[in-house]
RNA sequence: GGCGACAUACCCAAGUGGUAAGGGAGAGCUCUGCAAAAGCUUUAUUCAGCGGUUCGAAUCCGCUUGUCGCCUCCA
């Protein structure tokens, strides 16, 4: 299978080839867990996930490395801004480990209701400081940094020439904006490598340096754990597309300096989970989680959607565009998925080999799809039309599904726990009886009556082939 | 102020030079005592508007309008 990705450093579509045979080194920048992941952020991980499943269909075998950011950044790269741990753990009155930990172990959870698969590595940035300041030393010693006293170690963005060319800055206009806090920093654009704590300030988590007792910059983590993970140029380096701008601009500055190699080969982003405008076409926007409010997976299955379901409705749209979210949508990919798991739990144990002519060019039309930068929602239409095409044996059909779920990841060669009948009160189950018999002396008044009487209460009778009746609640 | 993205049916959404995928919802039909379920059929001469390039444009170019994002931590 051919596979091509849009590389944000190219600005381009590409066909993608790892740098060595079969293999393929995938970073992705993972959460800061001082608060829930929202579904905004866990739409980027679904891609993330369907990226490594066309890797692995493409033949690579995948180092995937998440990272789980767990040392406070402060809210800007001047010295203003609250700590976002520390915030968070003032907020709920326990310490930033256990903050820490609390959120990462709930960010396991999704990640696992979403069927996602699991990263090679899961590297933490505190365990990881000794590699950050070895990075930072390094830097310091080929000269691309400076000290501000009492206030850290930073680097200095116009040592590094091609500093604007990936997010195509216009530092003239950084600074014209006049919007970027200057602190003590020499280039609007220079940016912490190490904070030195304040004296007198107690931080929960700070660690000894060459340069103080104090905590890394938050961009040299992902370097730091990125390079001794997976080596000093990796194959793909993914995030939402908020990281262009700041956080990967830096990641390649610090990177490259450090090891004169390319960082990344291929930078893939992903777009935004929008909050849908309201009736007025309005309102439209990101959903951000240091705004505070935001919708949470936990919230969805709370109100009656499944993880596959929001699954699924990431799947409908290609993921760099924007995708509105909206209960209604929600709606629409809970009913969709639910009418294709109709069709394919049917086919659950059926597989046999799909080795036809008919069954190969509907294998590799989905495969072109997926293989074309990950165009899922065109998959998804692929699917539909092979369940509907009347050449394929149903073992064939089977095995189509399971070939392609293997992709899709919606768990749809797995039979779904059954619903729970709603129960029927006591008073209503004698009716039953009392209708099958109306309907065999073809009472149907007497019939109808009673369905009434169940809908009153709340339920629906469903009449089966056999005679018998069926309910499911309202 | 600077930079950028997007605009396709009732809704969601593919398609990026060769004559509009797919899904949801709705409608009709079949089946059924009636329902439900299921099956079948159906829903854009048209892609925000206006110009241009071309044999040919939703796709390329220009302008206009609208929405959104980034420029500050953020997926």
């Amino acid at each position: 299978m051919q596979l091509s990705l849009y590389n944000t450093a190219a600005r381009a579509k590409q066909p993608f080839e790892s740098l060595n045979p079969g293999v393929v080194g995938l970073y992705c920048c993972g959460p800061t867990v001082y608060h829930f992941a929202h579904i905004g952020n866990l739409r980027t991980y679904v891609f993330e996930d369907l990226l490594r499943r066309a890797l692995e269909a493409a033949g690579y075998s995948v180092k995937h490395v998440v990272n789980i950011t767990d040392v406070g950044h402060l809210t800007s790269d001047a010295d203003t801004g609250e700590d976002k741990m520390e915030k968070g753990a003032r907020r709920e009155g326990r310490s930033v480990w256990d903050i820490a930990e609390y959120y990462a172990q709930a960010f396991f959870k999704d990640w696992k209701a979403l069927n996602l698969l699991e990263p090679t590595a899961w590297p933490k940035a505190t365990d990881h400081i000794p590699e950050q300041i070895a990075l930072i030393q390094d830097l310091e010693k080929k000269g691309y940094t400076y000290f501000v006293e009492n206030d850290g170690v930073y680097f200095d963005t116009s040592k590094f020439p091609r500093y604007p060319d990936f997010a195509k800055l216009d530092i003239e206009g950084l600074q014209a904006g006049s919007r970027v806090a200057m602190a003590d920093k020499r280039n609007p654009t220079d940016f912490a490598l190490w904070k030195v704590s304040p004296s007198g300030a107690q931080r929960q988590m700070e660690w000894d340096s060459p340069w103080g007792r104090g905590f890394p910059g938050w961009h040299v983590e992902c370097s730091a754990m990125a390079m001794k993970l997976l080596g000093e140029t990796l194959d793909i380096h993914c995030g939402g597309t908020d990281h262009i701008r700041v956080h990967h601009t830096n990641e390649i500055a610090q990177s490259e300096c450090s090891t004169g190699k390319p960082f990344a080969r291929y930078w893939v982003h992903g777009g935004w989970l929008l909050e849908a405008p309201d009736d007025s076409g309005k309102g439209a926007g990101k959903m951000s989680k240091s705004a505070g409010e935001f919708v949470t997976l936990d919230v969805l299955i709370r109100q009656g959607y499944s993880a596959m379901d929001y699954r699924y409705f990431c799947l409908t749209a290609h993921y760099r565009n924007y995708l509105n979210f909206s209960y209604q949508g929600l709606d629409t990919a809970r009913d969709s998925l639910r009418n294709l798991r109709k069709r394919t739990d049917p086919l659950i144990g059926k597989a046999a080999p799909a080795n036809s002519g008919r069954a190969r060019e509907w294998k590799s039309r989905f495969l072109e799809a997926v293989g074309d930068d990950l165009n899922f929602p065109q998959a998804l239409g692929i699917l539909n039309l092979m369940l509907k095409d009347p050449d394929l044996l149903e073992g064939e059909r089977a095995g189509l599904v399971a070939a392609f779920d293997k992709l899709l990841g919606l768990g749809l060669t797995v039979a779904e726990a059954p619903v729970p009948q709603a129960d029927l009160p006591e008073d209503l189950k004698p009716l039953l009886a009392e209708r099958a018999a109306a309907r065999a002396a073809k009472d149907w008044a007497r019939s109808d009556a009673i369905r009434d009487q169940f809908k009153a209460a709340g339920f629906v009778i469903k009449d089966n082939k056999d005679g018998t009746a069926g309910w499911s609640a309202i």
